[in-house]
DNA sequence: TTGTAAGCGTTATCAC
DNA sequence: GTGATAACGCTTACAA
């Protein structure tokens, strides 16, 4: 019992391939009355259009590639979340292709593989401004970024810039010497991302603006035990420190906020009162541990960057549009 | 410019589109003088076979659609490593449809989506026994199990059983009462996985083979605060107990383990010595946290379902065959 | 409003 | 060995 084709659906509903294909793709007038007989011959089949074959017939695939890096933290899973569901919406189906290395980028950039067979491409967090300006991205496929932000393509981002204002004029309230951490970033120049860099600029212009200044900043890497670390190395230099406590630490990442949180407890300090607290990112956990940090509308950038491509893919042709998302101080416990 | 075409390769090699098709494909004989001037054309060109048309024609479309659960640990980027690997040594592409929730699940398995129209599908974790048997994976294709077995279908599996019984033997060999922390599993019956279930099935049969017994048994929902508070509660109990120190502890995943780890250190206990712990999964932190543990071949598991999945591709009709990967115990400072 | 037929880029089956 | 040519499942003119 081979998949019902095309012509089995007008074969029993009795009529042509093409009035089926457009009862499919909502064409033109079609008589209601046939309409419905199509239908009908559609559900009782369960019928389902051939991807393939639609892409092949010059037409739409109806599928979206997303081209995301390693996926191991919360943040893709509802950047995906936000992207799905606007997708879903729109009735596009999303394949996800993980770049797990640079020579992954490198394949799919290179080759006109199943990626860019989709209608339309969505690339997370690669600043591709030289790979558009090298003219390397072979597709001729509507692009959008997310997460990233280029002048040459559609892009739906973070203002963390913004965020780390935010950071910065708030800490700039509370008690004692001001301290951060920053995110080692080790990507090479084909992953770079601007985030934590515009975080730190950000924070650094509020604090100018309020004639304040940091202590010492820090730097670990996105890994729980190097922030386990830096944390107990930043707490040891404040406490040695005369009259260190009480102090406020920006920390620019919620992982980085977590180890401190955790080393503060370990030494009998509390937050939001002897170590004041601020971290960034909102994760799931921030609430129940009580750690005021900015809150990011990460699932709106991704639904916005997905109605940024399907207004490209419904035939938009004007200049490239940037979508900027604001983050937001969320105030709890721990400053 | 538009993207060539087998006919323009076959234009300009000066050949039919069959004998360009054939080099492509590495069909029958031929001519090795032919075959280097189609190959030459295809570079020339830097054309690449369209994989929609290749599947329409009947063919296949070397694509494999991977579905899998949030995708937010390391095991599946490890998982995910493996899989691609086998698969690209095959020329084959891989598209990953992530599962975020039930509802996705239920999309899939009930239409004939992009995902079903690969030549293979690779699906993880997911106990698909139900699945399998009401028939409701409404496809075709070679389908190959993860992290997960059927009888029905190719798997490829960590024995979990076995690593818990490693875990035990080792287990009963340490000083003082043993304790345990498992993982709550909330997951429905869909999301079924024995995971947890065999890990503490094997621990209990080692230990009933050296005639120990657990203390008491600890359950945490598989999250870092829910699992730093068991292991609290666990201290708390064996602290209070008369001659309680040093006592064993199984945690029956790395994340646990490194919260009771966490929690020990902050009561000035040393793991090891007071408290010897052993986890299950070896995560890249428990080498440099010396966390002694069980390591799993999760890219071998990966690369050998590839494996499965490639033979049946490649024509093997047999019965389901399945393939089991023995975890093995690393010991480190923490016991 | 609807049926027919010509593609779309491949593979596979023929003859030559 | 190799070149035509008929599928594959669909969309889209073009007629009717």
């Amino acid at each position: 019992m081979k998949t019902p084709t095309i012509q089995d659906v007008a074969q029993r509903a009795g009529v042509g391939v093409g009035t089926v294909s457009r009862v499919l793709n909502n064409h033109a007038a079609v008589k209601p009355t046939t309409r419905e007989t199509v239908l009908k011959a559609i559900a009782d089949l369960d019928y389902t259009p051939n991807p393939h074959a639609r892409r092949i017939a010059g037409g739409k695939s109806y599928t979206i590639s997303v081209l995301l890096p390693v996926l191991t933290t919360e943040f893709y899973a509802r950047l995906l979340d936000g992207l799905e569901t606007a997708f879903q919406e729109a009735r596009y189906d999303v394949a996800i292709f993980p770049l797990l290395d640079r020579s992954r980028l490198e394949r799919y950039l290179a080759s006109h593989t199943l990626a860019y067979q989709a209608d339309g491409l969505v690339m997370a967090t690669y600043n591709l401004t030289k790979v558009f300006h090298e003219r390397r991205l072979r597709t001729q496929q509507p692009t959008v970024l997310v997460d990233a932000h280029t002048d040459d393509a559609d892009c739906s981002y973070m203002d963390n810039l913004a965020g780390g204002v935010l950071a910065g004029e708030y800490a700039a309230t509370l008690p004692g010497g001001l301290y951060a951490i920053w995110v080692e970033t080790e990507l090479d120049q084909l992953f770079t991302t601007h985030v934590f860099e515009d975080r730190r600029t950000g924070f650094h212009q509020a604090l100018a603006a309020a004639g304040r200044r940091v202590e010492t900043e820090y730097t670990a890497s996105f890994d729980t035990l190097a922030a386990r670390n830096t944390a107990a190395a930043l707490l040891d230099d404040v406490q040695r420190r005369e009259g260190g406590l009480p102090c406020t630490v920006f920390a620019s990442a919620d992982l980085l906020a977590g180890a401190l949180l955790d080393e503060a407890r370990v030494r009998g300090l509390t937050p939001g009162q002897d170590v004041y607290i601020i971290g960034f990112d909102d994760q799931p956990w921030a609430a129940a541990r009580g750690l005021t940090t900015l809150h990011q509308p990460v699932e709106a950038m991704g639904y916005e960057a997905a109605q940024l491509l399907l207004s490209r893919l419904g035939g938009y042709r004007g200049p490239a549009r940037a979508r900027r998302f604001q983050p937001h101080l969320v105030v709890r416990d721990s400053a």
